[in-house]
DNA sequence: CGGACAAGCTGA
DNA sequence: CAGCTTGTCCGG
């Protein structure tokens, strides 16, 4: 037996033989890939997983026998499918055979279920994604959607891995399965019921559960940040759930209002239809923050007050303000100062414009109307809130990440946080979009419009009262565009072209290596590299990688032994 | 990773 | 030279 130990640093396997007694007793025949063991190494009596199975260890070597059975473990295609996430992320397998473990002891399997045939009847919506055998497709399902009825059809096929990124919307799911009688492993806390055959519904980790009879598999949402993990290895559920498909040869659905270019390159898109899309967005009011009085210009534009009053029931004000660099705008013409692409905002340095990434600097004028004047914009939460109760003349409630409970208010302020503790609005209100635009992140306008689809989540389709409101500089950019037109490939064709053109994900691979072990690591890569892979840096102690595709860079990170300093190794993070 | 053991430094 | 720190090696 080749055990792998449970310590992350250690990232070795050993070989251990099974004790006669084993066979006796019948715990031999429970000892499989996956099964987790105890065992020792040195002095340390560690736990561990079987790893392989019948290998011949290496010469000179007595095996010591294995001293307990201690439980189920992963199966053997989750343990493949974790060293295939060691290899694309460049971590270690431990990390992913924890994340693929029964939090309690399971002791042996439970009766094993049959698999499920899809049920027969006539054929009903979206069966057809799920009738090809390894098919992927990306469906554009506009916000208001709730993908019932898809999950309904996945669950028609067999059992099915249902991957969303918040729980509150698992739990809904499979409630809602529950009721239809399909038999639910709910996360895992259901690890034992999912090994013995069950639809598994689940956050993240769900795709890292054990699924016998796998049938089809969905991600919702499959743009939001939530499917990643933000600690390395960088994991992304959409792209396990992705390749657990391939390997079973399951049909594969990806979900999501603004569809990723990693979606779209993995699938073949499907829309809901240009009139279902339409109806399935809500209306749009832009308000161009340049056409309001310079000279008064606070937070909020001339037509807000009228919108707040127009809305009946809840109105959502976001003001991010996380991670935030002021914005100055023309004090004459009310333009953002930017760079000369657009893309980035200036700040003022020693009576000098500079550029957010200090590729770019300029003497203090408007490069639109050549005034001299500028004005920094600057808000927060708090002036918000009381802005707005003196413009409106009603209690306003302020909401943050930290605040436990939505107060009773009407009009609620907060940061983006409003948005995933509120289930439905009348209004969402965009006060300050110009920071969500100019973000200097690679995935800024992405993120932006996953921000509006998650605003016309809450306020629902057009055919309702429920209004989306932008306060920009900008009512130009694409972003607001594709919500305005409720189309959200309107950002996905420019974005598709830029990263192309700068060979940025998913046109190219990218790695960010940073702690006290990084600069040894570097070295030690450099002399291992061909052309294929460019190295950037260090910036704050951080290097960039670059490749024109993932093997060349995940080889390459894999074959480079690691320093015994601390190293951290982030593949296509999503804030670079 | 963490235990073992060796080599290096300190103080009486 | 005991007593402690720091470094290197190795495990099945």
């Amino acid at each position: 037996m080749r055990v792998l130990p449970d310590v992350v640093r250690l990232d070795r396997m050993f070989d251990y033989s099974v004790p006669d007694a084993w066979h006796a007793d019948g715990r031999a025949e429970r000892l499989a890939v996956g099964s987790i063991v105890r065992f020792s190494l040195g002095r340390r009596r560690l736990r561990g997983w079987i790893a392989e199975v019948g290998v011949d260890p290496p010469a000179g070597v007595e095996l010591q026998r294995l001293e307990r059975l201690t439980g189920m473990g992963p199966p053997a295609d989750i343990v493949s499918l974790a060293r295939w996430a060691a290899w694309r992320w460049a971590g270690r397998t431990v990390h992913f055979l924890r994340a693929a473990s029964p939090p309690k002891v399971v002791a042996g399997p439970a009766p094993a279920r049959i698999a499920p045939t899809p049920s027969g009847g006539s054929p009903r919506m979206h069966d057809d994604l799920f009738s090809r055998p390894g098919a992927v497709t990306v469906l554009r399902c506009p916000p208001a959607d709730d993908c019932l009825a898809l999950v309904g059809a996945a669950t028609r096929r067999g059992d099915a891995l249902i991957v969303v990124p918040a729980l509150a919307h698992a739990r809904r799911i499979a409630t809602d399965l529950r009721r239809q009688g399909v038999r639910v492993a709910l996360g895992f806390d259901d690890w034992a019921q999912a090994a013995a055959g069950a639809t598994v519904v689940g956050t993240r980790t769900a795709v890292w559960m054990p699924m016998p009879h796998l049938a089809a598999v969905v991600v919702l949402d499959e743009h939001a940040e939530g499917l990643q993990s933000e600690q390395a290895p960088t994991w992304h559920a959409r792209e396990v759930a992705l390749e657990r498909a391939r390997r079973a040869g399951a049909p594969a659905v990806l979900v999501s209002p603004v569809p990723t270019l990693e979606a779209i390159e993995a699938g073949e898109l499907t829309t809901a239809g240009r009139t279902a899309e339409r109806d399935g967005w809500p209306a749009v009011d832009v308000l161009d923050r340049r056409l309001d009085d310079p000279v008064r210009g606070g937070l909020f534009a001339e037509g807000l007050r009228d919108r707040l009053g127009r809305a009946h029931g809840r109105v959502a004000i976001v003001l991010n303000r996380k991670g935030r660099g002021r914005l100055l705008a023309c004090k004459a013409c009310g333009e953002l100062v930017r760079t000369a692409d657009g893309r980035l905002p200036m700040r003022l340095v020693d009576d000098e414009l500079v550029a957010a990434d200090g590729s770019e600097r300029r003497p203090v004028v408007c490069a639109h109307c050549g005034s001299t004047v500028l004005r920094n914009l600057r808000m927060g939460v708090t002036r918000a809130r009381e802005d707005l109760a003196s413009l409106t003349g009603e209690p306003v409630g302020e909401l943050t990440a930290d605040s436990d409970r939505v107060g009773s208010e009407r009009i609620v302020v907060g940061t983006e946080a409003v948005l995933w503790r509120l289930q439905s609005a009348a209004a969402v209100v965009f006060l300050d979009f110009d920071q969500e635009l100019l973000a200097p992140r690679q995935r800024a306008s992405g993120q932006a419009l996953a921000l509006l689809a998650r605003g016309a989540r809450l306020v629902g389709g057009r055919r309702g009262e429920g209004r989306l409101v932008v306060q920009t500089r900008q009512p130009d950019h694409p972003v607001v565009r594709a919500a305005v037109l409720a189309d959200p490939s309107i950002v996905a064709n420019i974005e598709r072209r830029r990263r192309q053109e700068l060979g940025l994900p998913p046109y190219g691979a990218q790695a960010v290596v940073s702690g006290s072990g990084a600069a040894a690591f570097i070295e030690a890569l450099r002399e291992a590299t061909g052309t294929a892979v460019s190295i950037r840096g260090p910036l704050d102690g951080r290097f960039l990688l670059r490749a024109p595709s993932h093997d060349p860079l995940l080889d390459l990170l894999a074959r480079t032994p690691r320093p015994a300093e601390r190293l951290r190794v982030e593949v296509d993070p999503l804030r670079v």
